[in-house]
DNA sequence: ACCTGAACACCGTTCAAGT
DNA sequence: ACCTGAACACCGTTCAAGT
């Protein structure tokens, strides 16, 4: 009589998410997902292939919480806009896994799914062929790219404090740049920053 | 009477890289880093910190290799593009240590260096305050995001080829955009993707 | 001061054994 | 079939000892 499986890959999933979000990405082992779902270790290779194949569950489950229905705004910038601010939304819920969005983005079917909907948005608006290929990318690059920024500092923090107090004469720009920037709340930079790439971009 | 230090920075930097290069970044170890320079392991640690600060000196190697003199080209436009291209050119000699830069860019000297100018090229052209801040972000966030995406699989790459197999039922404008996008070179991607950000923005 | 090798506490993963 | 624990080949880093 053969055993039925006993964990889904939601679960292991959600489990990883966990154990990142209490103790970090450098806290995130295959014996620390066992131990969160109370399983041997080796246990969960019966699951997920290896390593790689965990993060991948992690990242996939990260974005399956994002609502891609077209959102319903005047212009194809604002309904573009709405769907990346989900994204973001999305993953900034576990800033510490950040950095894997970026590793395995392109293994996890829910980031297709993503990347569908922001088509149908740019296709609505009436790019085709290379020029929405171009569009999709450079979105999908500045999305990324400023969670990144942003988790390593955004212009508000310390970081840019820290910029702030730099000798002026080695570097002058950067330092009142960065005093200029402190009032800057992430959820501005994110926008202000997408809103230039979507202001560059036209169909025709 | 004390010995001299038989290493450098720079020399320790450029071996992590060989390594990086050879073996990628999975073979960056500090036991492979002090074989190569021909060392015993610990003999690393009297100039390193530790692995973080050692990624850390491999990030700054790359960015030292970009030259921040300012690009003479008729548009600020063009003169952000130049700079721009180059830390591309840099940084994508390596692509296997292209998510070190990700992560490690806040603490690379070389990194401040070439913020310096490229908000030397927006101050120029006239940015000021809070919109130079936004403008400089949203470019190293394009800059950063669009290696990360490329090194994952480029346009003109399989990934892309894959994606154009696609069912056409459940993602049909992920395979025709894939379909188009084919012939796009990564220098192309790059290009056009920085395009869309500088013309969205301005300075005034 | 600088360098070394052994040792410690991990890690991912293989394997043989249990139900 | 599914799950387990011991074991293997690593890893970063601490420490005591050498010159």
């Amino acid at each position: 009589m053969p055993r039925p499986r006993s964990l889904t890959e939601a679960q292991i999933a959600a489990a990883a998410l966990a154990v990142i979000d209490r103790d970090g990405l450098g806290g995130l082992t295959m014996r620390a997902v066992a131990k969160e779902i109370g399983v041997s270790t080796m246990a969960l290779y019966r699951y997920v292939e290896d390593r790689e194949h965990l993060e991948s569950l992690v990242v996939d489950h990260m974005l399956a919480a994002v609502d891609v229905t077209p959102p319903a705004a005047p212009t194809w910038r604002e309904r573009a806009m709405a769907l990346c601010e989900r994204a973001r939304a999305a993953i900034d819920a576990h800033p510490a896994a950040v950095p894997l969005t970026l590793v395995h983005r392109h293994t996890a079917p829910n980031a297709m799914r993503f990347a569908e909907a922001l088509l149908g948005v740019l296709a609505e608006a009436g790019f085709t062929g290379e020029r929405r290929a171009i569009a999709l990318r450079a979105l999908l690059g500045q999305l990324f790219g400023s969670l990144a920024l942003m988790r390593l500092g955004p212009l508000g923090g310390p970081g840019t404090a820290a910029l702030a107090a730099l000798p002026d004469e080695e570097f002058p720009l950067l330092a009142d740049t960065a005093r200029h920037a402190r009032p800057i709340t992430p959820d501005e930079e994110f926008r202000r920053g997408l809103e230039l790439v979507l202001r560059g971009m036209s169909p025709g």
